[in-house]
DNA sequence: TATAAGTTAGTTAACGTTAACTAACTTTAG
DNA sequence: CTAAAGTTAGTTAACGTTAACTAACTTATA
């Protein structure tokens, strides 16, 4: 799993650092927790990564790329901009669905805010999904599919801030509702709200 | 200001605390930087409040009571539920302009996820926003000036969710942009969106 | 047998909080 | 009206705990 450039031990660390996440949230996660969950004793860690810094980026590395996946995979197999929107939404609402951690991950910008390098990652992240679906958008405002009358930019703001409160609202229910069943509901509503004519 | 219920020093406390808040987020506020920022020592604080968690209860409460403040002004001044879901908008805005600190808080709930009270306390708050937009959406379902195609839970999930997006990308981009003017051009989208007929 | 991966036993820095005490007021009593 | 008693708001010093991290030594493996 994850990726090979990662040791056995790399990895192991990795999964139970974002198995923690999921279930006690980011700012729980500390050395001694992470460790004592694998069985091995803190400066141990420090064996396989230079800090907790380093450990977390790659953590924040691991999501980027499953993300980059998901939308390399869209544009691969869909033409049609709305359709990308489409599987989109799908898309990464099962991906959260089968990783909470990436939800607890996605809404600590608070807790990285100070830290440069982590806070920069996490606004990268944020940066890719909002340029991927606003050129959808707008190419799907070109091809006539998408509504004109309103702008690119606040179509993909509209798509992406529903979505995030859904998926900020299964969080602090503690994941208590189908999130892909309600995300689809949602889903079918936006994408009737931004197609062109009805 | 804020609330007569505090004696001189608890509201230095106070808003003491908010800015610090404002500027370096919320996991930066320890006693430490607080009482050194006011001019007292530590062991200070202590006659005025109780422990942090009850300073950061009163700051929650500071910002539950201005938010109601917001939600009974407008049903006493505005009739029509489409005319008070926009003053909402305004006003909220408006006033996260003026108290940066706000947004902080809005989105700490990670940071206070496993503090019971805290926690609770910001979920109090997101729900009552949520209630008042729901409630002011169905009525107007009723009424007849918003769309009734789409359920009233999603019309708020999506009116809240998008002002959300623009908050949260104001506070990462440190207030870069004017809130309101940004605010204002996604208000008017968002009731032209869910305004009955076109 | 050298190196990778682990251990024990610490370090430093920060956190919220408390104990013990005091200067400067205000209130009460003789 | 003054002196004793009490209150308020502060001090210094320290507490116990936790955080990330490290130096030095040991064990396991290829």
């Amino acid at each position: 799993m994850i990726v090979d450039r990662y040791s056995k031990r790399q990895q192991q660390i990795i999964e139970a650092a974002i198995n923690l996440i999921a279930s006690d949230g980011i700012q729980k996660l500390s050395i001694r927790n992470l460790t004592r969950n694998i069985g091995i004793t803190e400066p141990a860690l420090y064996r396989h990564f230079d800090s907790k810094q380093d450990l977390l980026i790659e953590i924040l590395n691991y999501f980027e790329e499953t993300g980059k996946v998901i939308n390399d995979e869209i544009c691969t197999i869909y033409e049609r901009p709305l359709e990308c929107i489409e599987k989109f939404l799908l898309l990464k609402l099962e991906n959260l669905s089968r990783n909470p951690a990436l939800a607890s991950v996605i809404f600590s910008e608070e807790i990285f805010r100070y830290d440069g390098r982590l806070s920069k990652k996490v606004q990268d992240i944020m940066r890719k999904n909002r340029d991927f679906i606003e050129k959808l958008v707008i190419t799907g405002q070109e091809t006539g599919e998408v509504r004109s009358d309103i702008p690119g930019d606040q179509i993909s703001m509209i798509i992406l801030g529903t979505i995030r409160l859904l998926v900020k609202r299964w969080r602090l229910s503690d994941f208590s509702f189908n999130l892909e069943d309600e995300g689809r509901r949602l889903k079918d509503t936006i994408i009737g709200l931004i197609s062109e004519g009805k």
